[in-house]
RNA sequence: CGGGGCGUGGCUCAGCCUGGUAGAGCGCUCGGUUCGGGACCGAGAGGUCGGAGGUUCGAAUCCUCUCGCCCCGACCA
């Protein structure tokens, strides 16, 4: 491919509004623009670099018996009323009315038109297991689409869903997609996990994510250093850490303190073992949280979260223990109508209607202090399992770096940052239940088929890898997304022997097999073809220049290792031939973990 | 949704406070000199100053409304 031809313009200052690196690099690369919030045009270099990963993801599920369908990105509103989530789904999913006033959406997921399909097609158990995958734009509205190709509102995926007679053979194909991603990602040659993560309300199954590791990964993934517990601190198992209690085994009786003041300082307050305020201990304070979770049949109540002092609350393990569908902290206002009590003096006694969570790391403790439900006033003597009276006690709070993994008991968390570029989830019969899909057994009986669904964010996972791939002069792409295979740069294309060297390297390169960008653009400096060909960051750079050619030597260079190496212009397809080797073998060695 | 900021050529931005001929650098076109790490000279093309309304003799600039974009927040009871 002649550059000179290649819709392509580069940058020499970043975008204004790219604020990571892969956003910045890419919109200067010429590879992205960015149509409106969250919406880009994927231009040639970029669309190379998305298909390519593509066709990864193709070939490794056709090995698996996947099989690649298409379906429409606009979906009746029909389909997700009998799903039940055209109300649940909340404003993310874009809906909109045909000419005719009939309700349609833009699909952020395709359940319903797959759930669909299926049950219009399979009859038989002897037609299932079924895996389908489709490779599509998404649309979902965030609420705020950031981080350039990372956190999109429209973006490419690639969806799949599996159908199966059995909950067993469900879960067989759900560690076949597992291993399906992890050669998947382990292709790419990037540093990633698969994580344990939040499954959320429904289901209650398991499920794992795909993190690629970056700094700038939204996600915080805890991983235990000793056995291979690695999970989203979501969902991360937190020790149970009891406080000694104070009072030298003394059980006190709840009492009230005058303690105008102490508001916001529960931290400082825990930190501070024998100090006092007012008169009132601190050396084990309790902090309060009260939240309104509301249900699939639309019901709501109120939950109490009550945690140590100095540990943070993981509400999405308050929201899934009471099996909510949505929570949410009651506003400032409301809560202080309901305690009594100004913020920093709530607490969780006497307080009717609310189911109160206790976090477990207060087992058997007594003699904390807590919020009086009046202003100005402390309890002292707090004992949850004497003064909370149908209180559960469970891990609510948030595991955090350092702290001795559950599983095993040997290791400690160590802390991460990922970017989730794919999921495995096992959905059950959700789908299958409410739209009817189901098949004949061999008792000849109707069953609703057993599903589950795995996802790759395609144009994540290619932002994911630049995050993970670049220097202070461009992106360095990995051999298998790399846009082109070789940067051809033809430094003097007005010297004729020269260009018919490049030329003639471009043709051998190409017929060997390899993808070539030449850059055979006139009137510009050398060295502004190589800033150009760093920031592309194409694994190899192949030089042609008038310099060179009269000592008869011709070169390589190696993106991200910078070794250069000359040789006679008849060797550069071997050269790069063993180059290529070298670099896929290093891959797989780097690949996984 | 709450708070803050920004909309001026393809990109980065100045001009606005204090109203009076729309600017710079990069990029683009043409000519010339250069030519191994973003060269230089000269000549050009390219802008309804996000949009609407208002104030004014006169608005990029002041006022009102509106649209778009960006950032922060939306857990410490």
């Amino acid at each position: 491919m002649k550059q000179s031809k290649l819709l392509i313009q580069t940058l020499r200052e970043t975008p204004k509004d790219a604020d990571v690196v892969s956003q910045q690099l890419m919109m200067r690369a010429g590879m992205i623009m960015k149509l409106a919030a969250g919406v880009y045009d994927y231009l040639p270099l970029a669309f190379r670099s998305i298909r390519k990963f593509e066709q990864i993801v193709r070939e490794e599920l056709e090995r698996d018996g996947c099989q690649e369908l298409l379906m429409p990105t606009v979906q009746p509103a029909e389909l997700w009323q009998e799903s039940g989530r055209w109300s649940f789904y909340g404003k993310e999913l874009l809906r909109f009315q045909d000419r005719k006033g009939a309700d349609f959406c833009l699909g952020p997921t395709h359940e319903e038109v797959i759930t669909d399909i299926v049950r219009r097609n399979v009859r038989s158990y002897k037609q299932l297991p079924m895996n389908l995958f489709q490779i599509q734009g998404k649309f979902r509205d965030e609420i705020r689409p950031r981080f350039g190709l990372m956190r999109g509102r429209e973006f490419i995926m690639k969806d799949g869903y599996s159908f199966h007679v059995d909950d067993a053979d469900a879960d067989r194909e759900y560690w076949v997609m597992f291993n399906a991603y992890k050669r998947i990602f382990g292709r790419l040659g990037v540093k990633f996990r698969p994580v344990e993560a939040d499954s959320g309300a429904i289901g209650g199954s398991f499920t794992h994510e795909f993190h690629v590791l970056a700094g700038s990964g939204e996600d915080a993934i805890l991983s235990c250093d000793s056995c291979d517990y690695t999970s989203n601190i979501e969902k991360t198992e937190a020790p149970c850490l009891p406080v000694g209690n104070h009072g030298d085994g003394f059980k006190l009786k709840r009492d009230h303190f005058c303690t105008p003041g102490v508001i916001g300082q529960v931290e400082q307050a825990a930190g501070m073992k024998d100090a006092t305020h007012n008169g009132m201990p601190l050396a084990q304070t309790s902090k309060f949280f009260l939240y309104r979770a509301t249900f699939a049949d639309e019901s709501s109540k109120l939950v109490g979260a009550v945690l140590r002092g100095d540990h943070e609350v993981n509400p999405v393990k308050v929201k899934n223990l009471v099996g909510a569908l949505d929570m949410e902290m009651m506003p400032l206002e409301e809560a202080e109508a309901f305690t009594g009590a100004k913020s920093g003096f709530m607490g969780p006694v006497d307080l009717k209607g609310v189911q109160m969570l206790v976090d477990k790391s207060l087992q058997g403790a007594f003699n904390l202090t807590c919020g009086a439900n009046k202003t100005d006033y402390h309890h002292f003597g707090l004992d949850p399992a004497r003064d909370l009276p149908g209180c559960t006690l469970a891990d609510i709070r948030m595991a955090v770096e350092g702290e001795v993994c559950p599983r095993c008991g040997k290791g400690h968390y160590q802390a991460f940052r990922g970017i989730e570029v794919g999921q495995v989830f096992k959905l059950g019969i959700k789908y299958s239940k409410s739209m009817g899909c189901t098949y004949l057994d061999e008792q000849g009986k109707d069953q609703p088929m057993v599903m589950g669904c795995y996802g790759i964010g395609i144009t994540r996972t290619v932002a994911a890898v630049v995050e993970q791939n670049y220097d202070k002069d461009g992106i360095q792409w990995p051999w298998p997304v790399a846009p082109y295979h070789v940067h051809l740069l033809n430094l003097d294309p007005s010297n004729p022997e020269v260009n018919e060297v490049a030329t003639r390297l471009e043709q051998e390169l190409e017929a060997a097999g390899f993808e070539v960008l030449h850059d055979e653009r006139e009137g510009m400096s050398p060295g502004a073809k190589f800033k150009d060909a760093d920031l592309l960051g194409f694994p190899l750079r192949a030089t042609v220049g008038a310099k060179g050619l009269k000592d008869g030597v011709v070169e390589l260079r190696d993106r991200r290792t910078k070794e250069v190496r000359k040789f006679k212009p008849e060797e550069m397809v071997a050269e790069v031939s063993a180059a290529r080797d070298r670099i896929l073998q290093e891959l797989r060695e780097a690949g996984g973990r």
